[in-house]
DNA sequence: TTGTGAGATCTGATATACCAGATTTCAGAT
DNA sequence: ATCTGAAATCTGGTATATCAGATCTCACAA
């Protein structure tokens, strides 16, 4: 952070644009100010300043205002026209995301069930047998890396692009917690059972099951997360 | 329709900005474009340029950005950097959101019958028995209303406001269709039914009943939409 | 005929100026 | 001390000019 004065107060909390990657600056700034929201840089309703984060950011407010109205169809701020805009994202929220996530994953799996192929079928068993390595193995990043994999592979296998977008919509763990979430031995374990039950499930083209176990799966590893970030428990 | 000369192509599909009405321009773009891309105004993968629209609008071309944002967000364009906006809708896009929709309505079925008040469930009931009597009466739009309510009501005794708010996203039929579908008795019934079997679950706390019943009662009546606009059916 | 590339052109991306509600401030009246 | 309302101010909304990547045109060379 090179920055002259820091006069502002929260400049800290963003980083400020910088180069030449990323296509457009509209994607910069909403990716950045996702990530700061979702892992907890502002407080639930706080105000934020579209200027304000021009400024912060290096950019005209053009693509702050296009990157917020982005965010505002994701559910994460609320504008309330010519008077401000608030951030909305609070353990509720992330909760209610999680049983977002569990209800569009297992709707997916249940199609997967029904439309996977031989050569998926394959793909997926591969998939499943790196994780029981990377287990043993304990290298986080591996596991993070084949945990995308994995239910990028069922995506793929369901069929259903709509779909798919939605999901990644409701992604919001960052790759520092689950790294954090992937170094606890038995958190690994729990997950590569859930995960080998999802693929046979699914390999078996048992539809109902495979809704279920997926569901279970993502509310079950949703609540691990929220007790780290947010220290509370809930009951579905 | 007062146009001096009407050259443009497409002019007619959607409606020159005309009031004072709606809070900001930006919303009325947003809701003009989205019920005219879902109202199938638009062919599947068809161009769509910011300064004809706005022109078209009788706007600038900055509200226009905004509402694509939203759109794109919503899953419903997608926009390729320095070349174009394209738009994102056909029957298998309709499909998916139908089966969003079950997902997330089912999702809220569960919670809603883990949670439902005393309070709710009497308003519940009034509703149902209210359905049950625009259903003799065969009024297609006291019906329309009342699925409304009905709905609304088990999102409130859900505490969801997330999964509500990703709900309505997904809700594409307009007044119009709704109507050609309940005009017909036999359709009316099987949604008195249905109804009537949710809210029964609902009450009476069944929460797997309740997520089953809302589901099977959402992709019913998705298909026989389907059916009347793409005129093809799916399995699930 | 085919290939090539400079220039014209199309389109979204970005910056900026200004507009208009909404809120706050504060002098002045009661 | 309290109320009132006009003016200053804050904030997002909108219009517009300009920038820059992507394509298309078409003369011109091989």
């Amino acid at each position: 952070m090179q920055k002259e004065a820091s006069k502002e107060p929260g400049a800290d909390r963003i980083e400020k644009i910088d180069p030449r990657f990323l296509s457009t600056l509209r994607d910069h700034v909403h990716k950045t100010l996702r990530t700061a929201i979702l892992s907890g840089r502002f407080a639930p309703d706080e105000r934020v300043n579209e200027r304000q984060l021009a400024e912060q950011l290096g950019v005209s407010t053009t693509p702050i205002k296009e990157a917020l109205r982005q965010l505002e169809t994701e559910g994460l701020v609320e504008t309330l026209p010519r008077r401000g805009v608030l951030i909305r994202f609070n353990a509720s929220w992330a909760e209610e995301m999680i049983l977002a996530r569990a209800a569009l994953e297992s709707m997916i799996a249940h199609l997967a069930a029904k439309r996977i192929e031989r050569q998926e079928i394959q793909r997926l068993e591969e998939i499943v047998a790196m994780m029981g390595k990377a287990t043993e193995d304990g290298v986080a990043d591996d596991l993070i890396s084949l945990n995308e994999t994995f239910h990028e592979q069922i995506h793929i296998a369901s069929r259903c692009q709509y779909l798919s977008r939605m999901i990644e919509r409701q992604q919001f763990y960052d790759g520092s917690i689950r790294r954090v979430i992937h170094s606890d031995p038995l958190e690994r374990g729990r997950a590569l059972a859930e995960h080998a039950a999802i693929a046979a499930a699914i390999i078996s083209n048992d539809s109902d099951k495979a809704e279920r176990v997926m569901r279970d799966h993502v509310v079950r590893s949703g609540e691990t997360y929220l007790n780290i970030v947010f220290k509370k428990k809930e009951d579905i």
